[in-house]
Order: structure tokens, then sequence, then C-alpha cells
DNA sequence: GCATAATTCAAACAAACGTTTGATTGATAT
DNA sequence: ATATCAATCAAACGTTTGTTTGAATTATGC
């Protein structure tokens, strides 16, 4: 954005003040705790314009959703890409830092990872569906990258194992706080870096299948 | 009045089936998306019935909370208990399976884990910190014991560890589908075992201080 | 059986919701 | 300048929301 005043048109001025109106009354409210009054007010716009630019509620957060994810998911890909390109074999720590290591950097949005906490909890079948298509590339080719790279775990296995470094993610990025303005990005990065920690020895973990009676008689 | 076998008062009656109806479309709707109106239609009792038993549908929705989590947090605090009092030293993956194995029971009420994970991502600030306060123990109660399993560990990091195991549970359990009604209890206990290898493997992990230059540059 | 309290009920309340409408403004191009 | 289209606006639409009211009903104590 060189131009300092008017280098866009006016619609789309108030497209991107309604998107981040909608950001952050998502994030502290929840999206049925958000109205589409509550976000115009906050926007300074028309009560219809939301309408007129989305089409309605589940656009709008649609949009939120979608600008939300985009770059932090190809900033991923990216990674994952550059590594398969230099190197025959991939470390899951690698792999790990490729996915998780984009949420400490501090030029990215800061209020994505609350949103994505906010939004992977929602019953909304609609808004499911529109999360699960935004991050199913991403699952799908770092789950692949780490069936690779512990050969030792059969790939359901791994699946499973991913979705619980997913869990872990997004409840820590829950942790983060609401908006965490200019929160120590060191402390977010350790947090993230820990997190690595954990889902690297989780994930190259040897399935006890011949575990005697190790467990608990309950 | 139909029903022969009335041994509690009709008002008690009444009161448990308004909490099974907000149940099950707390599960299925979100607490934003569940309407009075709605329970009182499905729990066949008057519109006003909940505002005079629960005082409002806050109070209505603490107390879904609290009867779904007391059982299983006893259940948690019970088998954590039992431990400490047989031996000196307890595994991570005793300690592990006296958290999460309550969740595979089919003693317990099945839609436990999909209110937990429905609850745990409210917005609303009253209903987590009824949440918060409903888990506390037994947060305060597993993290003390991990932290004497792991010594190796620093307790600061067991805790953030232990939000990463609670994570995944919370992730996992979403998983199992908005009511799995009867569903292959085989298969819930199996993923149940594999969050406990992976918990296990990632809480006992060293957390590499010492690290050289194991991070790509980025 | 009678008084008293607890519970249920139909009806209504004001407020907030998402969406739509039709007029009005602003810019663009001929 | 004029015709044309995109964008903004105030206002209202019909629903749905949580909650309240006061009468009717049921259970309880004596």
């Amino acid at each position: 954005m060189p131009t300092p005043e008017s280098s866009k048109s006016a619609s789309a001025d108030t497209r991107e003040r309604i998107l981040d109106a909608a950001e952050l009354l998502l994030i502290e409210k929840g999206c049925g705790g958000t109205s589409l009054r509550a976000i115009a007010s906050n926007a300074n716009v028309n009560l219809a314009a939301t309408n007129y630019h989305f089409g309605g509620k589940e656009g709008l957060f649609a949009a939120v959703i979608h600008r939300c994810a985009r770059p932090i998911n190809e900033q991923r890909l990216a990674s994952l890409d550059m590594l398969e390109a230099q190197q025959s074999h991939i470390s899951t720590r690698e792999i790990l830092k490729a996915l998780l290591d984009p949420l400490a950097s501090n030029n990215l949005p800061e209020r994505l990872p609350a949103v994505m906490n906010r939004v992977t909890s929602e019953p909304d079948e609609n808004l499911r569906a529109i999360v699960q298509a935004e991050f199913s590339e991403v699952s799908s080719r770092f789950i692949a990258a780490l069936t690779r790279a512990i050969p030792q775990v059969e790939e359901e296995e791994i699946s499973l194992r991913f979705y619980f470094v997913i869990g872990s993610m997004l409840h820590l990025v829950g942790l983060f706080g609401p908006l965490t303005t200019a929160e120590d990005d060191n402390t977010r990065s350790q947090k993230i870096n820990a997190l690595v920690n954990f889902g690297v020895a989780g994930l190259e973990t040897e399935s006890p299948t011949n575990i005697h009676s190790q467990g608990t008689s309950e």
C-alpha cells in the first residue's frame, strides 16, 4: 500500500473496514455472539453494507476466515516445499517447525491465531465446512510429509497424532489471550518451541503394541 | 403424571428433563445457538419452567456443565488418589490413564466429551469461568502428580505440556462425532490409548536446551 | 378438608436479530 | 452534460430471543 490515500476505490476500503471489525468482534464474542449491527457500528459503515458486499452474515465470516487463514497456510506450504526441494529426508522437527513457526512470526496478522481458535470450534455446519476446506491441503501435505519422516509408525497413527498436535496448537493459541497486542513475542516463540518439542516426541514414539500389563487394572 | 413410578417429585423430574434436552441441544447447536424455547419444546415442559428452575439461561447451562463434569472429574481424582495411596512413584502413563481413560468408559454419560468440547471454547466470560472452576482441581492435582513423575522437566514446562495434552484431548473428543451413539467403544478406546502414548512421549521428552543448529534457518 | 406453598401454564413483554427495500449519492464513460 | 452503474443510506420488515407476569394447577402440612 504505497499510496497513502485513496489508492483503491472507496468500496474496497469499506470492505476492509467491515472485515477488520468483524474479525475483532469474532474473536471477542464468537460467531453467533457478533451481530451485523455491532460490526457496522464498529466499522463506521451502514448496516446494509455488510449484506451488500458479502451477501450475508455467513459470507462475511467466510471472508474473514479466508483472509486470515490464507497467508499463514501459504507460508506453511512454502516452507514445506522448500524443505522437500532441498533435502531428501526431512526430520520431524523441521516439518513441525514449518507448521508451527508461522504462529510466532510477528509480520503476520497477530489476530490470526485467535480467529483460528474461535472458528475451529463453531457448531455451525457451513462454517465448519469452510474452515475444513481452508485447511485441507495443509493437513494432507503435512500428514504425508510426516508419514515419510517417521516410517516406523503407520500412516493412520501418524494422522491421528497430527490431529493431536493440531489440538495442542489450537489450545495453545487460545492461551495466548484474546488479542495479545504486542505480547512478548519472545514468550510466544518459546511456547511454540515447547510445542514443537512436545510434538516431535509424541509423533516419533513407538506404539507400545507389545505392552504386557502396563495398563492399570481399573 | 402418567408415569406410574413417581419416586421423586414432579419438579425434580422436569428439572432433569430440561437438563437432558439442554445438554443435547448444547452439543448440536452450541451455547448461543440453543434457545430456551427449543429446550422447553424438546423437554416437553413449559417455556417458563427453565427460568423458574434455573433462574435463567446462564444458570441452566452452568447446571448442565456441572452435571456433566462432576462425575468424570471425581473418577479422575479417585483414580489419582488410589495411585498415590498405593505406590510411592507413579509413572507418567499411569497418570495419563487416570486422566483420559474415563473418556472411554461407557458407564459414564457418553455425551460428556461432546459437552466438554463444546463448552471449553465458548466466548462467554461467565461460562468460561464456570468451566475453569469445574476443572481447576483436576488440573492442579494432575500437574502436581506429573511434576513428581517427571523430575527432569521443570514444573512450568510440565504445566505447559499438560495443557497440550488437554488440547489434544478436546480435539480428539471433537472427532468422536457429535453424539456417537454406541459408537464402536473399541475404536474410542484405541484412540484414547493412542493419545496416552502420544502424551507420555511428549511429556517425558527432554527439552533440547542444548540444541546446536537443529532449527532450520528460515 | 383446608390452608399454604410449590409448580405449571398461556400470554405477553421489550429488545435484538438478519435481511430487504427504495431512494439517494458518487463516480465513470460516452 | 447526461446516461449508467456501483455504492451508501435511513427506515422498516417479520422473526426470534430471554424474561416476566398473573392466573391456574398440583402437591404438601396440619
